[in-house]
DNA sequence: TGACAGCGGTA
DNA sequence: TACCGC
DNA sequence: GTCA
């Protein structure tokens, strides 16, 4: 193991360097033999450290504010590379290379382990086999297995690791359009809320566009010919380049209606046409629900205004890695013979440093042997108080191929929170956590371009799709794909790393 | 003028 | 089918 | 609201 005998702590979550990277480093050290010493420990014993990851592009004053010591410890400060490069050639790097201070390092330069050739990812691999080309052709609707994809990779892994130095220190494309999609997202949600379809699927398809596009938009005939973009909504995002707002906006605003029911649609199981009907019983706030509840609320419904104020509130990354581990920890327990993939999805995946729900993906083979699993996973989380309540426990009642839990659970001294747990067999790996990563703009997004091209993209993989009446009969599995790199490659699409999929 | 993603659970 | 949520 |  490289990393035996390192105590290394990794300071992130500044200087461009993310939370998300210093984990995925710190998972790769300790998966490498080395120990992370977590922050508030390394502060005490800076002298056992070997040494101590800094981002790239930090200096003394903000390490010693994040660290909250007055002067630097006496281990080198080494940049992430160092971490990356020696992993990724499986050698031992010199952190004397990769200092970011200048001080003398007392580290003993290592002699050259024996090279070993880095084993190729299965995705490097399929990089010079020609790509399968996708066509509306007839021959698509057989089932075939695409050669290429079926070679050699049955192994699952976590992808997260596998791309590490693919995305790491990629520049995320962020939405430069956030001045303008932000105001435009009220607009749509106040019109699905009024229940005005065709507005809200109208801006929902031009923000997808805005997200997307490259260019910041600061006057209005970079608007141009954007598709989704028509004449009232190019004269929307003039007026807000002009004002920063919307005169529709401020005028919704005052609709005393609409500002009740975007209240109440906020509670869990409440959607529009609830909160319209809790309206016109004469119901205006959450404290006039609480006082006196209406009857036609469900059990559901009820717990989740009970904890409205808790559940409301972001989770922070940290917890929500928390409670995954405990999810993970107990499953594994449970079947402990089994190889479970484990995988903490959603905004989490997507590297937010705060996330509305925990969202956990669980894979492994013979599902349907498992039937009872996550029956059995839910009550052992009851029992370790974990779980608090069940909204919704399911099997995909058609095929008995996946399985949904939907319910709330907190750490000891927690709030409560929403958590998602999502099963599938082995075979929808890439598909399901493709759609349970999202986001779901994103998944909209190229859900669509799959449909323009005669097929269908689901959560258990892309079929041809043969429609009649907008309905669709459909044939058997496209293609097999066991990562999501597979899935991009087959629409020809560049790899979008999750945090670049917040459409 | 229909589609705007595609799916499962609940009532 | 309407509604709700992932 | 926008597009095919
Ligand atoms: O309408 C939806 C909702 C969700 N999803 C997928 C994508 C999404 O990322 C994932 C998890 O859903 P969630 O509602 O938790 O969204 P999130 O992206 O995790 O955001 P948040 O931080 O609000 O939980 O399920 C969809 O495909 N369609
Ligand atoms: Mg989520």
């Amino acid at each position: 193991m490289i990393f035996d005998g390192y105590k290394i702590c990794v300071l992130s979550g500044f200087a461009g360097f993310t939370k998300m990277s210093g984990e995925i480093i710190s998972k790769n050290i300790s998966k490498n033999g080395g120990t992370i010493i977590p922050l508030p420990q390394a502060r005490n014993q800076t002298s056992n450290l070997t040494l101590i990851i800094v981002p790239e592009q930090s200096d003394e004053k903000m390490i010693l504010k994040v660290m909250n010591l007055t002067s630097l410890p006496s281990c080198p400060l080494v940049s992430p590379n160092w971490a990356i490069n020696s992993t990724n050639s499986k050698t031992l790097h010199d952190p004397n290379d990769y200092q970011i201070k200048k001080t003398e390092l007392p580290i003993k330069r290592q002699s050259p382990q024996t090279y070993q050739s880095p084993p190729q990812s299965p995705f490097e691999a399929y990089k010079t086999l020609p790509l399968v080309p996708l066509s509306n052709s007839p021959e698509m609707n057989r089932t075939q297995t695409n050669p290429i994809l079926n070679q050699n990779n049955t192994r699952l892994h976590d992808d997260l690791l596998q791309n590490k130095d693919k995305y790491m220190f990629t520049k995320e494309q962020p939405n430069l359009n956030e001045h303008i999609t932000s105001v435009l997202e009220i607009l749509m949600e106040n019109y699905f809320l009024l229940r005005d379809r065709g507005r809200g699927f109208a801006y929902r398809s031009a923000i997808i566009v805005l997200k997307s596009h490259p260019e910041k938009i600061i006057c209005g005939d970079q608007v141009g010919n954007l598709q989704k973009v028509g004449k009232k909504i190019k004269k929307k995002i003039q007026e807000i380049l002009e004002t920063g707002t919307l005169k529709r906006v401020k005028a919704m605003d005052e609709q005393s209606r609409l500002k009740a029911i975007k209240e109440f649609s906020k509670i869990w199981g409440v959607g529009s046409a609830t909160a319209d009907k809790l309206f016109t019983l004469g119901y205006r706030t959450l404290d006039d629900l609480r006082k006196n509840i209406p009857q036609f609320l469900n059990d559901n419904q009820r717990i989740c205004l009970e904890l409205f104020d808790e559940i409301k509130e972001r989770i922070p990354r940290e917890e929500v890695k928390e409670i995954s581990d405990q999810v993970v920890e107990y499953a594994k327990l449970l079947l402990p013979n089994k190889d479970i993939e484990a995988n903490t999805c959603g905004s989490y995946r997507r590297g937010k440093e705060t996330c509305g729900d925990i969202d956990i993906l669980l894979t492994f083979d013979d599902v349907l042997e498992n039937k009872l699993f996550l029956r059995e996973l839910v009550d052992y989380l009851i029992e370790k108080k974990v779980v608090t309540h069940v909204l919704i426990l399911s099997e995909n009642c058609k095929k008995h191929e996946s399985f949904t839990f939907e319910g709330i659970a907190k750490k000891p001294d927690g709030l409560h929170r929403r958590l998602d747990i999502k099963i599938y067999p082995r075979k929808y790996y890439a598909w399901a956590l493709m759609h349970f990563t999202g986001s779901a703009n994103f998944n909209r997004s190229i859900r669509l371009f799959a449909k323009n091209k005669g097929l269908k993209l689901t959560d258990e993989g892309l079929f041809p799709a043969i429609r009649s009446h907008g309905e669709t009969i459909c044939g058997g599995n496209l293609v097999e794909c066991y990562t999501e790199e597979d899935i991009f490659r087959l629409f020809d699409m560049p790899y979008k790393p999750p945090e670049q999929r917040d459409l």
